[in-house]
DNA sequence: CTTGACTCTGCACGAAGTTGCACGTTTTAT
DNA sequence: ATAAAACGTGCAACTTCGTGCAGAGTCAAG
């Protein structure tokens, strides 16, 4: 077995079940534990995983509990959460992503609004409950918890049946050439797809995600139709995209 | 289990409820009180969490409004939860109902276990992310606000495409006569479709929902293969149901 | 074909981390 | 006041870790 194979493995089992334990890998690769601490110590340089004694846990998510993310929701968040939930018209139907900007949307909808919230995240599900006139439809699929959203074939055939007039996209990374990318394939194939039945696909970009890049690119830039940023970073998105024909939003 | 692990299960479960004890965390993690202490104690110094005599508290009083909902579940809710949880067998695939009920099911399910949960509760499945093991599927379909969990024909649709060894089905009525009973017929519909797909269905019911009765049949009782009840509650239903063929398990 | 540089792997061994128990102390409840 | 529970510390057994080293395999230059 070649040394990037064993690693891919290693990262598939740790993706998979949440954890790996060294003795247990070294037993069903049959190799010496040695080895498989090299190699955790090497995926731990690169930032792949987090290593711990006894084996190894992710990277991100593994912390992210710890720190608690949810708190982290910077005014820039919410000031772009609240310019998105004004251009929901009376009647629409909205495709909303999980995240943490996504959720100050919700949280931005005024009462009186009469609208469909079509979303496959069961946070913004929850959160809505207490919204008086908002018709929720849940997409269901298999939890993919790094994100807390639906993903798989089940749900891209769910939203197969939707069609919306407005997509509220989240994203990891926005870079003019790269375009819009995300941590995970599945998830930004569920991304994808709701694009393709959304009239109108608006990405809503906080400010750390200008410029950055994720593995799994979900469109091309020139795909989308706008683009919410925060105040204080017109300058920089402008310069990045003169031509796309995409239309910033600064909140 | 790995040592960080451990670490984070506990904060996971002081973030829920608001407290942890020593004692039981070292039952439902089978190690030594000692070793939980010595946990405790380290994730006092790094300022994760204040320790108190007997266990500890979240550090920051920002979560006191979590420990505070915590309350309404009963000790009887939290007993018939413990008790569902400890049914569940490795590898198996479950159906979960929405309520408070279930949610103190997934809060006790031990962190090593592996298996498959099945939702079209929204709040069963953010409850679940914090689990390492867990696998979950989401049921998608129309948000009943009321009682959280997603309804209408997609989610029947959906579904008939598991099967599960185990369905946990919360109920607002339980009457010898009128059998098991909901505030909602699309709820009932819902509810119907998950025992048929399940091998077992078992009912939780706290110890108001005995001898109740509401507007929409789900079952009757004879359809049931289980039915978990507090303790101090066991004469009364084992009076209403004597000749019911079903496991009376009392938490 | 041979040689030398390089990589990968497993083993050995001392260091460090982890865990449960014993024991004496502190806190809590009655 | 007394008993029970929880606590901290020291300790011994055990596991896991990192490093140095040697043997095996690979590859390209000579």
């Amino acid at each position: 077995m070649l040394t990037q194979q064993r690693k891919a493995h290693i990262l598939a089992v740790l993706k998979q079940t949440g954890q790996v334990v060294a003795k247990s890998l070294s037993e069903q690769l049959d190799l010496s534990e040695d080895t498989i601490r090299r190699d955790l110590r090497e995926l731990a340089a690169e930032g792949l995983l987090q290593r711990v004694h006894g084996g190894a846990l992710p990277a991100s998510p593994a912390l992210a509990d710890f720190s608690g993310r949810q708190a982290i929701a910077t005014d820039g968040k919410k000031a772009i959460g609240r310019a998105a939930a004004a251009m929901i018209r009376p009647g629409q139907v909205v495709f909303v992503d999980g995240g943490t900007t996504t959720v100050q949307l919700v949280r931005h909808l005024p009462p009186e609004l009469e609208a469909t919230i079509i979303t496959h995240s069961p946070s913004i599900a929850v959160e809505l409950v207490s919204h008086p006139r908002i018709t929720v439809e849940l997409i269901g699929g298999r939890l993919f918890k790094h994100s807390v959203v639906a993903v798989g074939a089940s749900a891209i055939e769910a939203i197969a049946r939707y069609r919306a007039d407005i997509y509220f996209m989240g994203v990891t990374g926005i870079h003019p050439e790269t375009g819009l990318t995300t941590g995970d394939s599945e998830e930004a194939a569920v991304k994808r797809a709701l694009s393709r039945h959304a009239a109108e696909t608006i990405v809503l970009a906080s400010s750390e995600k200008l410029g950055a890049a994720s593995p799994y690119v979900i469109l091309p830039m020139n795909e989308i139709q706008g683009l919410i940023v925060e105040r204080g970073t017109r300058d920089e998105t402008m310069a990045a995209y003169p031509a796309a024909g995409v239309s910033v939003t600064v909140a």
